[in-house]
DNA sequence: ACGAGCGCCTGTCGGC
DNA sequence: TGCCGACAGGCGCTCG
C-alpha cells in the first residue's frame, strides 16, 4: 500500500498512537523474530537480532516511500513495496498470516511487518544516507520550487510517466498519484519532459502537490485487504477508471501501458500533441 | 540516456 | 467447477 501519502499516514499512526495502540516512540525493543529471510535487506540476521536488541525508538521520519525509525544507535528503514504494512498490536495476538517481521516491545506490544507479496524491505543501519542518497528531492519540502521542476524536467528526455516514477528524480509518487498529478496538470502521459513548456511544469508542480498533499489529508488509499481507513480511494479522478467518464469533460478514461505499468488518461484533457501548450484555461 | 522486458511473490478476478 | 491468463500501490537488473 506505499506511495507517498499511505507511508506517511502510516508514520503518523504509528508515532501518535490510536484507540487500538499506544504510540511506539521511547518503547524499547526486547527481542525480534523474522520469518522470510530477504525481508532483511542488511545486516546479516544475526548482526540484526543482536545490535537492534536493546534499543529505544526515538523518533519516526519519511523519505519518500522510506519510513524511518530513529533508534538509540541505529535507523531503521522501511520499505513497503506492493502490499508491506506495519502495525502495532498486542503481543499476545496470534502472528498473522504474512507476517514476516515481528518487533517485539516492551509494555505488551509488538510492531508487526505483514507483507504478503514480499517485496518489502528493511535495513538496520548507522546512517540512513547509505540507503536514501540515490533519492530525488521531496516533492513537498519548501526548496521543491516549480523553476526546480522545470530545470530537472529539461534535463532529461524522458516520458513523463516512467520519470515521474523515477525515485532518484523524485521521490514519493507511485502509480497512482503520478496518473492522478498528470490529470490535474492536463499532461498526456508520454510526453518527453524536455518539451514542456514554464506554464507546463508549473502545472505539474502544482498537480503532484495537490495529489499529494490531498492523499495525506484523506489519510492515503486503501485498496483490497489492505485498509488503514483512508479514503482517498474514493476520490480517484483517472486511477482504476477505464471507461468511466472524465470529471472535467466527461470523455471515457483511457488505459494504456507504460514501463509495464497501467496507466490512465484523459484523451481529450491530456493531449499528446502540442494542442494543450496554449489550453484556453492555462495560466 | 532511454525504454522494454523480466524477475521477485501472492492473491484476486474475469473469461472460457 | 476448474483452469489460465491478466493484473496489482515497487523496484533492480539486463539488454539493445
Amino acid at each position: 500500500m506505499p506511495e507517498l501519502p499511505e507511508v506517511e499516514t502510516i508514520r503518523s499512526a504509528l508515532t501518535l498512537g490510536s484507540r487500538e495502540a499506544p504510540s511506539i516512540l521511547e518503547r524499547q525493543i526486547c527481542s525480534v523474530n523474522l520469518s522470510w529471510e530477504r525481508t532483511l535487506a542488511t545486516p546479516s540476521r544475526e548482526e540484526f537480532e543482536r545490535r537492534i536488541q536493546g534499543q529505544r525508538i526515538q523518533g519516526t521520519g519519511r523519505r519518500g516511500k522510506y519510513l524511518i525509525l530513529q533508534l538509540s544507535q541505529d535507523f531503521l528503514l522501511v520499505h513497503l513495496r506492493m502490499s508491506g504494512d506495519l502495525s502495532v498490536v498486542p503481543t499476545n495476538k496470534p502472528p498473522a498470516p504474512h507476517d514476516r517481521l515481528l518487533i517485539e516491545l516492551e509494555g505488551g506490544w509488538r510492531l508487526a511487518f505483514n507483507d504478503t507479496r514480499k517485496f518489502g524491505r528493511v535495513w538496520l543501519v548507522e546512517d540512513p544516507q547509505e540507503v536514501l542518497a540515490p533519492l530525488g528531492p521531496e516533492p513537498l519540502d519548501e526548496d521543491f520550487t516549480p523553476a526546480k521542476l522545470h530545470e530537472k524536467l529539461h534535463a532529461h528526455k524522458r516520458q513523463l510517466k516512467p520519470l515521474l516514477l523515477d525515485q532518484t528524480f523524485l521521490a514519493g509518487l507511485g502509480n497512482i498519484y503520478t496518473d492522478e498529478a498528470l490529470h490535474l496538470a492536463r499532461l498526456h502521459p508520454l510526453r518527453k519532459s524536455n518539451s514542456l513548456s514554464a506554464a507546463e511544469s508549473r502545472r505539474l508542480w502544482d498537480g503532484i502537490r495537490q495529489v499529494l498533499k490531498e492523499g495525506i489529508r484523506r489519510n492515503g488509499a486503501s485498496i483490497d485487504w489492505v485498509y488503514r481507513g483512508g479514503e482517498f480511494q474514493n476520490y480517484f479522478r483517472v486511477y482504476g477508471r477505464t471507461e468511466e467518464p472524465c470529471p472535467v469533460c466527461g470523455t471515457a478514461i483511457a488505459r494504456m501501458v507504460v514501463g509495464q505499468r497501467g496507466t490512465h488518461y484523459c484523451p481529450a484533457c491530456q493531449l499528446l500533441t502540442l494542442g494543450d501548450e496554449k489550453s484556453p484555461s492555462d495560466e
